[in-house]
DNA sequence: CATGAATGAGAATTCATTCAT
DNA sequence: CATGAATGAATTCTCATTCAT
């Protein structure tokens, strides 16, 4: 895997202040860890060296961290993958840029898959609009590419949006399984067999 | 899509007490809704119309619920899906039979992934075993088949295993898109979309 | 220590069913270990390898259980001194083997002290009138020879009942410190101090 | 008896808040009262007019209440004892001082056998190597003076700490049997019998 | 910017007990 | 004589959140 970030703890958006940086840090770590409901104020006070009051200082309430969480990671998902794509020149190469990065994010973050954070039933519909809304930065531009392979006569007229969603799940699924059963397997090596697999089915080009 | 199940709420196992039955498919349901830490067994009393001590009648604890619900949804799920690959003649006829079985399971139950249940923290290791014990039931019966197809020279000589994995990681991404946005379309039109690219994918004719 | 009983579990009283008897020694071996309040039916049911309805078809409820443990406690109590006392010649020598039958019985059931049982609020009163009654068969004994010791000559004319009263506190305090902390010593050495110490105190010899 | 303390409510100790003494104060009258198990958070929130989750935000947890009133107990008791001892000259008053003032906390405080108060099972352990370490500031200022006795003369060569252990024996059973069943008694008087009884038991002189 | 104190609501779990069989 | 099923009330403890400082 080419490109791995040295330490994901840090990455500063602007206008955070610091202080939000560390508690949504490590709140992220929480949500994956133990989902909405798993995460307790009190640990993740605990954990950022912070008494429970001054989390709300600087967020309104738990779902504003969830949420705020949940923003960062699609705009991070999207920035590295949208720079991942700029490395390749054909759309396979492309492609291929963007699955490792995604799986390197999975991987090092644990957010093994981006949906299976749930909320509680009342966020439910709140969290729904969301993801609905920031669906797009992740799945946006694997359309993109899929597209711009079809346009190209790289891949067959299939529905570039359908195709890069079970590009998603496919991925997923698979680092999911090595993460939970074998570790030993290089997740390089899980994204390359998967990615294959796909271009296999929607390739042109006579299977091998 | 074709067998739909009229009614998935009680199916009654062999050795099961139908009060355990009754509150082993109310927690299903909430556990599919709400997640691990967010069902709770005042909620789940009043769901089977039981008093909370009556649960615990039945059942050591959270975990055990859990466990229990888990098990028995990997029992049917593998039942119905070797019923399933019973209907088709050729691998790919199977395949297509166990994919419609599948995702009729997964809508029904809104059980979008398998998976995605999450329990806290201390169960973790203990979910993890258990699932590692239980996935045959799932991952085995597509391995198989996707075996008997390189076998037959109907497939590429893939990984069969990773293969039946990542069939199910497509599965999984397009119906819990399908329930999570539009689902206005029909569950069957997608999952046979899913299928198409991965039977492309490993397909030894020419694609297309 | 001489006559060590081989196990203290099964006395049959005359008039108790066996099976009553069965729950009775568990149920003193549970109040003695975690006290009232600490004893739960399903633990002390299981202890007996028996249903918890069954224990009611026994015992009207949990206090009946408590006052027949400390009904059968105070009466083997009693029954055990008397005999011993009967070994004995002189009232030194008999208040000897009382002490040690005494000893015996602390260590054997672990009744360090044979009012530190507590029962709840509601009880407390029906427990006090209780034990008045039967402190009886306890101190009564040792009263009695204390007060032969004094007529004969060999004892101080001390308040019997009193003195009576503070043997068995020392003999409790010693062997408390002895099972909780140095469990090495022998008991009947201890208790054969404190009886020194008594006897120092009560006889009209001059010390030493 | 001679220092009543006017209301034993309120010592101050040094480094505890307020609010944590409030609810030592109320949760050692509730323990001697109840038992371990026999006094429920809700009354003591209720006794000390407190929310329930406000005792949590100042313990840990149950246990860690027990230990602390423990501890605290032990810490005054020492104190008291002390104090007590400097009032007096010679070991034998030095003796009566302390016999006197510990009285007066059995029944001031009711708590009429240091080690009676028992937990649960799991405390248990905790417990016991609590009351070792602590158990010498009660015994072992005791213990000293019966050794300094002996040094000048006035006692016999006895074991002191054994001696001081069964002379706190002798008080336990004669306040609790006098609280139990004749308040009529002056514990005063009560104390001083016992005490007599002991002084001759370990005095070098003839016995009257 | 930060926090200690406080809390009402609710979490999971256990309690002693009853009753139909 | 024995028990499985059931339960209302109580248990310890945690939750997200507020507020005065």
């Amino acid at each position: 895997m080419h490109d791995m970030i040295e330490e994901g703890q840090a990455e500063i958006e602007a206008g955070l202040s610091p202080q939000k940086q560390v508690i949504l840090d490590a709140a992220r770590d929480l949500f994956v860890k133990y989902g909405y409901e798993g995460l307790s104020i009190r640990d993740l006070a605990e954990q950022c060296g912070l008494a429970k009051a001054t989390i709300y200082h600087h967020f309104q309430d738990k779902q504003d961290i969830f949420l705020s969480v949940l923003g960062h990671a699609a705009l991070t998902m999207h920035q590295r993958i949208v720079e991942a794509a700029a490395r390749g020149e054909t759309p396979v190469e492309k492609l291929r840029a963007m699955v490792y990065a995604y799986c390197d994010m999975l991987v090092e973050r644990r957010m093994v898959f981006f949906w299976s954070l749930r909320a509680n039933a009342e966020t439910e519909e709140q969290l729904r609009k969301f993801v609905q809304t920031h669906k797009e930065h992740l799945l946006g531009p694997l359309t993109q590419i899929v597209h711009a392979g079809i346009e190209g006569g790289d891949f067959r007229a299939v529905d570039a949006q359908m195709s890069a969603l079970c590009l998603l799940g496919m991925l997923n699924a698979s680092m999911a399984y090595r993460i939970m059963f074998d570790e030993v397997q290089d997740s390089a090596d899980v994204a390359a067999r998967a990615l294959d697999l796909f271009l296999s089915g929607i390739s042109t080009k006579t299977c091998q």
